[in-house]
DNA sequence: ACGCCTTATTCAAACGTTTGAATCTCTTGA
DNA sequence: TCAAGAGATTCAAACGTTTGAATAAGGCGT
């Protein structure tokens, strides 16, 4: 095997092991329109070669050249929130059929590290941009910036339709209404709310699902029984969260025979101070999730969430950012849309009919 | 701002935007050694500009010209596997200062997946290469692939220093053997283990120092008690197994009052299928696991486990790839090395003293 | 008035690839 | 015999950046 200075396999290489120029070359191994013309004999033997040397094209040079990056970037602001996986692997399918490579990259919630990817981003001229918002997320100038280099841009997990941004989502209202609505048909007439942080859209619309459902079902829901997760940017925190209230809940000695959580977390965080305090779930209290990760699924009991199909959303957002490649090379534009992907609920261990019901019904 | 065909600003926009040559606005924008004998002013302006234009150097024509990518590809096995996050994170952590940038994969445990994203990170010239090989991984070819392109690699969670591959994983013998030790201190004396899939180096190794500590403590392990997972491709798949498994022991009318799982997943496993049967973790059954994934600490009770260090491990392996690279630009080599990164006990709720000896102590 | 040093700037080639246009060599038909 | 076309291959410029060498302009000592 030959060594060039560069380390690296050259078209040059090629082109001079076989006694041909180095545009044969490249028009062969590049399948251009033109290698019809290059004789099959010659083809047969460049790619022989090509292949005997252990030739990669230069990803650099040929970007360089035909001024395709062939890149997009993927910009998790927190990865290791279980939500992002499926979503990243939607994506990944998405983007091979089209040979596209995703430049996956962590914020770790950090702003500092959320910029300072966004800008080695456009340095590498990623050609689309897709943001997975999971948890708080503050995108202040983002857009500015990303909009300045007319690189498309679609957001999974938050709404940002109004600042002009193709944005994926869960039905967060059908979601919260979902979860309520099968509380309800199990019996329970008090049920505690943990809502998410203020600063997080999604908390105001599953809160509205909630409200909804406990409406229609001519249900009051006990504001002394709700309960806010404070603006924390780690996606576990939840958990201090859930356990922190199911303690309050408790000590409030308001009666109350489910809790509805705002995601999976939180609600493995309501199942651990109900236990600490002697409480059986689902015997004594029904805890229902939100989002339906790993942890949900293999806790015992498991936990009864609303799935978000996000491998599918991650599909969607894949797919869309390489339409809106498209029509910008053709000179057109693709309008902004909204998908709010229908939830789905997940029952399993962690609810059971409300004994109090069960109780009411024999009386 | 001014458009140019490429849709990027180019250091030729600064030089006619403000009248000097490219050569000069480069020497200024890159702070090359050259820039001292730039006058001030100058320099001054020109940095104006390029901020008020809004320019990002190409990174292939960077790249391309001075041969270098500045990036070091991440190969993750199967990035669901929540063992790979933090390894990520610490990865990340180590490359920023170097201003590198991981190129983050997921193989998702595709053979087929693996491949194309190796060609993909050769052809875009990545200086390293960090492999995750998180649970079953075979590797076939992948090292002469990459040896051929020089490229520097590093593998995390296998040992392939016989492959001549500098390696990071947790000692599994001491692992194995700081559970199955907490459990004697407990007072177990029959314990159940569910072993690894056959074909994961870290099986055998754990069950060594298991082995290992059981004679110490001058224990017998009933070989009617000892399961192994299959061999299946999926992380989560030890879910399945561990609840299988409990049901056998169970089944099998041997007396046991402890698990050891191989990790986490499969722990969780085996509270289920207790759980199932109705017996309760810790009172009736100790429960310990291995990894310390995100999971083991959120369930109800929380997991006792065996932590790994990943997070360090994955800055090691970062700072041993950048040492890697500079060697070999100064034509010398890096030696081939071993971390064996110390485990650590995690007590959490699922083990406690066996009743077995309270009872034995008090007759 | 000349060479020489310093300071400030530019030239021009190179990195490896792609591609429109050009070249060269055959055939073929008139 | 020559023009015209087809087939096969090559030229040369370009992508945006970096960098060793070259140039230009001033200051200073002789």
């Amino acid at each position: 095997m030959v060594q060039r200075k560069s380390g690296h396999v050259t078209l040059l290489d090629i082109a001079q092991a076989c006694g041909y120029s180095v545009s044969t070359v490249s028009i062969v191994l590049s399948e251009a329109p033109l290698s019809q013309n290059v004789a099959a004999s010659t083809r047969e033997q460049i790619r022989k070669m090509a292949s005997h040397l252990g030739y990669h094209p230069d990803a650099f040079a040929r970007s360089l050249r035909r001024r395709r990056s062939q890149t997009i970037a993927v910009l998790a602001y927190d990865l290791s929130d279980p939500f992002c996986i499926p979503i990243v692997h939607g994506i990944q399918s998405g983007l091979q059929p089209a040979s596209y490579m995703p430049l996956l990259v962590d914020a770790q919630t950090q702003r500092k590290l959320f910029d300072n990817y966004l800008r080695m981003i456009l340095e590498r001229r990623a050609e689309g941009v897709i943001v997975i918002a999971s948890w708080i997320f503050q995108e202040t100038n983002l857009l500015d910036d990303i909009e300045k280099n007319q690189v498309p841009i679609v957001i999974v997990g938050r709404d940002l339709t109004n600042r002009n941004v193709s944005s994926l989502l869960v039905d967060n209202e059908a979601g919260g209404a979902l979860a309520m609505r099968h509380l309800i048909e199990l019996g329970h007439q008090r049920i505690a709310i943990v809502r998410g942080p203020e600063e997080l859209f999604d908390t105001e619309l599953r809160w509205a699902g909630v409200q909804h459902a406990a409406a229609q079902a001519g249900i009051k829901i006990d504001p002394k029984l709700v309960y806010q997760l404070p603006n924390i940017t780690d996606a576990t925190s939840g958990f201090e969260g859930g356990l922190r209230f199911a303690n309050h809940m408790l000590g409030s000695k308001r009666p109350f025979t489910a809790v509805l959580a705002f995601d999976d977390l939180t609600a493995l965080g309501v199942v651990r101070g109900l236990n600490q305090a002697g409480l059986k779930v689902p015997e004594d209290c029904s805890v229902v999730g939100f989002d339906d990760v790993l942890p949900a699924a293999v806790s015992t009991p498991g936990i009864t969430t609303v799935h978000q199909p996000l491998k599918e959303m991650g599909l969607l957002a894949s797919e869309w950012t390489l339409q809106a490649i498209t029509a910008r090379e053709q000179h057109s534009e693709k309008p902004v849309q909204l998908h709010k992907a229908s939830p789905e609920l997940i029952v399993r261990m962690s609810t059971a009919p409300c004994s109090a019901l069960r109780q009411k019904t024999k009386a």
